[in-house]
RNA sequence: GGGCGAAUGGCGGAACUGGUAGACGCGUUGGACUCAAAAUCCAAUAGUAGCAAUACUGUGAGAGUUCGAUUCUCUCUUUGCCCA
């Protein structure tokens, strides 16, 4: 017998797919549709185990759900555009988009090696004109809607680079490339309305079934509705400043007001623009980031303005207004009321600056006279020292009421505040979606004409300027429309911009004239399953979430709202890390097992020292390259382990033994294979066999059940189980039969997840009936015989087989000759019997 | 600091709605085959005691509900992720 052959099997059908455009997917009204779409990847140049472990799940989860009868969607694209193309064209002397396509060549490759389901006639790629012309049109729609705007915004600037960074390119305030500390730079940018959605966004979470509580948990938390109140405190001072607005959610604690806090800009600052000492804060201010988890633990500072803040809740109270660091303009009116005694932050403020700390609330189980001393008490509690609030209880009827005394008084009024920020979409790059507007002499925004679109990348761009290419590109800058000289806006569009609707385009690829046909999407969408990390959690989910709502909005022929209808994020794939002994990191092929347990490099016999699994990186070099395993194991097998060892929303540890085992197994079911084929051209035949019928069903429901919970790790150890069976009934039996019939059933419940070695079975046993998932009969466990359990005083003592449905007072008669439970129920009164059928008795007795 | 999870053999992990804890795989040990090795096959494998049948203990710790808890409730410990 031959070994299986894995390379010419799967080579074979990969081919076969391909050319009879088995995954090529039309409408079809007749066919329930599914959806299925795993992220989209950036071409970065070669696929790694997180694409193979993503693009696994979603193909089983297409290939049964094909199997099933449904009309499946399963494509495939590039988020193209974006900086690691841009940095690699500049530093290697390419043009971007060369780059681009030549991995998406190589990784397009690579995917079709591991025998992945998609309909590559759908392929998109989101740096083609193709694609990008409509994003624009998308733009100018939103612009017309005014959900689109342009603002001043502070930036991460990098003065070396002279360019933006985006807050991850920050690294201890500086830039990640120049090093150069970086600054905050004010720059117009133009802005996507999202905030005007935020109450929708959160609405809409609560439609979302299937999503993962904890994504939808994140989102929530990142829109971050909070129900508070807006008061104009009355300001004194030197300045024509009469008061300022500010949002809190502790109106209550108003009679521990003792400050109140600016933004840096806050407008007020204008005042303060040639005071040197306030320059100089300013500059202090700047070092400690601007991110809000670094102004979190950072030190919390300010300056001291002239100004004073009245209560407006007793005139006879006046503060000081500092400007602090703390304090963000995005937030509210980028100004906040300090209340030391009851929020840390601002406890650590009074306490620097020497500012009075007034308690106001105390615990339900302290008494009146109880102070704050060491540190703040933000929790629940009753308000004291507040005159007319006194005796509320906080924070819940105490901020009602207070938000009610205030506008009855008219010096507040109750507000909902979003934490959402609207979406800043410019950057200053050339690989990106050009942004199709252009400005008059004036600097005023105009849409380019419709006419003129799409806007087109620049070829040839000299990418060693500094700041954006496309600033310099004058022949490309400066255009005349109508005889008027205009100058292109040279930002491009955020890349999450692209991500935020390809969904919609998979569904019309090849529609020219719009992004999609409305016919395409009405059948299509929403997404059914959509699959990919949790790192995109937040930004790419919200932000796709927004776009729907947008397209949507004054939109009656779109009825998208929501564009995942389920949604699975799974784990990462980690390995072991190595370090030498001058700590460098050195990958698992420079280092070699000898010995047992210790670890050394190859060639000089040196110390290892094994650091903990973590998710693969380059630059921690834990990288397994997926094109090589595949080339030594086969799609299958590297299908089949990736899979088999954790749950797929889990983390999974790559382990080459795993690896090797998955591979074994393979050929282990391809000698069950053989066997069993002999079996069935047999002459001797053995009559029916109900068991294996038996067996056959209690499998397909098995796996049946886990493919529909994600259980599949489960199928895995189904599938052993399944061959541990096989591999023994063959041993023991001719041919018999039913062999072939229920034997082919699970060769299919087998594709899903090694559709290779599969097919390859199904076609050797010259299957010639159309493939479809095996459906199981539920009503041949009736005849099943049972194991009851027999517990006395609720420990298992012994195990009864009865038919099923026995009565109790039968499986009562076994009991008492049943040797071993004869033992433990001798000579005792029993107390009371726990029956449930089929299951378990329990006898309780009298010890 | 807040929110959400997680904790089961040497390891990864199973366990339907509260009903036989440890499926399945890895590793380890022993055996068969072989001159030998690899490959393959067979067997054992939670711990303790015992030749054994078997008994007791056991799902991070402690309590509770229950005839019965990995599963439900409370407290705690450790840990991961997200937010601040």
């Amino acid at each position: 017998m031959d070994r299986y052959n894995f390379k010419q099997v799967e080579e074979k059908w990969q081919n076969y797919w391909d050319k009879n455009k088995e995954f090529s997917t039309k409408i079809d009204k007749n066919k329930k549709k599914f959806y299925c779409l795993e992220m989209f990847p950036y071409p970065s140049g070669k696929i790694h185990m997180g694409h193979v472990r993503n693009y696994t799940i979603g193909d089983v989860l297409s290939r049964y759900k094909k199997l099933k009868g449904f009309n499946v969607l399963h494509p495939m694209g590039w988020d193209a555009f974006g900086m690691p193309a841009e940095n690699a064209a500049r530093d290697n002397n390419l043009d971007p988009k060369d780059w681009t396509n030549s991995n998406i060549q190589t990784m397009k490759n690579q995917l079709k090696k591991l025998g992945l389901s998609i309909d590559w006639d759908r392929e998109i790629s989101t740096c083609s004109e193709d694609y990008y012309k409509h994003q624009q049109i998308f733009f100018l729609e939103l612009l017309e809607k005014k959900l689109v705007y342009r603002k001043e915004n502070y930036v991460n600037w990098d003065p070396i680079d002279e360019t933006v960074l985006a807050n991850e390119q920050v690294i201890d305030g500086k830039g990640w490339r120049s090093g150069a500390v970086v600054e905050r730079k004010k720059l117009s940018q133009w802005f996507f309305n999202i905030s005007k959605f935020s109450q929708d966004l959160l609405d809409g979470l609560e439609d979302l079934e299937t999503w993962p509580n904890k994504v939808k948990i994140m989102q929530k938390n990142w829109i971050g509705k909070s129900f508070g109140c807006e008061i104009e405190f009355k300001i004194k001072g030197d300045l024509p400043v009469e008061n300022i607005k500010c949002f809190t959610t502790r109106p209550d604690t108003l009679f521990g007001f003792s400050f109140l806090a600016l933004s840096l800009d806050h407008e007020i600052s204008e005042y303060y623009k040639d005071d040197k000492d306030f320059i100089k804060f300013r500059d202090e201010c700047s070092k400690t980031g601007t991110t809000e988890e670094a102004i979190a633990v950072g030190e919390k500072i300010g300056f001291k303005t002239n100004l004073e803040a009245v209560n407006p809740l007793d005139e006879n109270q006046k503060v000081p207004v500092y400007f602090a660091n703390f304090v963000l303009m995005e937030y509210g009116f980028g100004a906040v009321f300090g209340c030391p005694a009851h929020d840390q932050r601002d406890f650590d403020f009074a306490k620097k600056y020497n500012l009075k700390i007034k308690t106001v609330v105390k615990p339900f189980d302290k008494k009146d006279d109880f102070q704050v001393s060491d540190e703040a008490y933000p929790g629940p509690g009753i308000l004291i020292n507040s005159d007319f609030l006194n005796g509320l209880e906080a924070p819940n009827n105490s901020v009602v009421e207070t938000i009610k005394i205030l506008e009855d008084r008219t010096l507040g009024k109750k507000k909902i505040n979003y934490r959402l920020k609207d979406w800043g979409v410019s950057r200053q790059r050339y690989w990106g979606c050009p942004i199709p507007i252009m400005y008059d002499e004036k600097g005023v925004a105009h849409p380019i004409p419709k006419s003129m679109l799409p806007v087109k990348l620049p070829e040839n761009i000299n990418l060693k300027v500094k700041g954006n290419p496309l600033d310099s590109n004058k022949d490309w800058k400066e255009i005349s429309v109508d005889g008027k000289k205009y100058k292109r806006e040279t930002d491009t569009l955020d890349t999450f911009v692209c991500s935020s609707w390809y969904y919609l385009r998979f569904c019309s690829p090849k529609e020219n004239d719009y992004g999609f046909r409305k016919e395409d999407i009405d059948y299509w969408m929403p997404v059914d399953q959509y699959i990919g990390g949790v790192e995109h959690a937040i930004l790419h989910l919200l932000y796709s979430r927004f776009f729907m709502r947008a397209i949507n909005y004054q939109n009656t022929n779109f009825k998208i709202k929501e564009p995942f209808k389920s949604l699975f994020t799974q784990g990462m794939v980690c390995h072991e890390t190595y370090k030498d002994k001058n700590n460098n990191w050195l990958s698992p092929n420079e280092v070699e097992k000898v010995e047992g347990k210790f670890v050394k490099k190859i060639n000089t016999n040196e110390n290892v020292i094994v650091g903990p699994s973590e998710s693969m990186s380059k630059s921690k070099k834990n990288v397994i390259d997926p094109e090589l395993i595949i080339k030594n194991y086969g799609a299958d097998a590297v299908r089949l382990f990736i899979l088999s060892d954790s749950p797929p929303e889990k983390d999974v540890q790559w382990s080459e033994q795993g690896m090797v085992s998955s591979y074994k197994f393979i050929q282990k079911l391809w000698t069950l294979h053989n066997e069993i084929k002999n079996k069935i051209y047999n002459e001797k035949k053995d009559s029916f066999d109900e068991k294996l019928k038996i067996f056959t069903n209690q499998t397909v429901a098995k796996i049946t059940s886990n493919l529909e919970k994600f259980n599949y790790n489960v199928i895995i150890a189904n599938m052993y189980e399944t061959y541990n069976y096989l591999i023994n009934y063959v041993k023991k039996n001719k041919d018999i039969e039913n062999l072939k019939e229920n034997y082919v059933k699970i060769l299919i419940c087998l594709a899903p997840v090694i559709p290779h070695f599969s097919n390859e079975c199904l076609e050797d046993l010259e299957e010639k009936n159309e493939i479809s998932w095996p459906s199981f009969d539920k009503s041949i466990f009736k005849n099943d015989d049972i194991k009851i359990v027999i517990q006395i005083n609720g420990k298992k003592r012994s195990i009864l087989n009865v038919k099923k449905d026995t009565q109790e007072k039968d499986v009562l008669e076994l009991i008492k000759r049943d040797q071993i439970s004869k033992k433990y129920l001798n000579k005792k009164d029993i107390k009371k019997v726990i029956f449930v059928k089929n299951r378990l008795m329990n006898i309780l007795i009298n010890d």
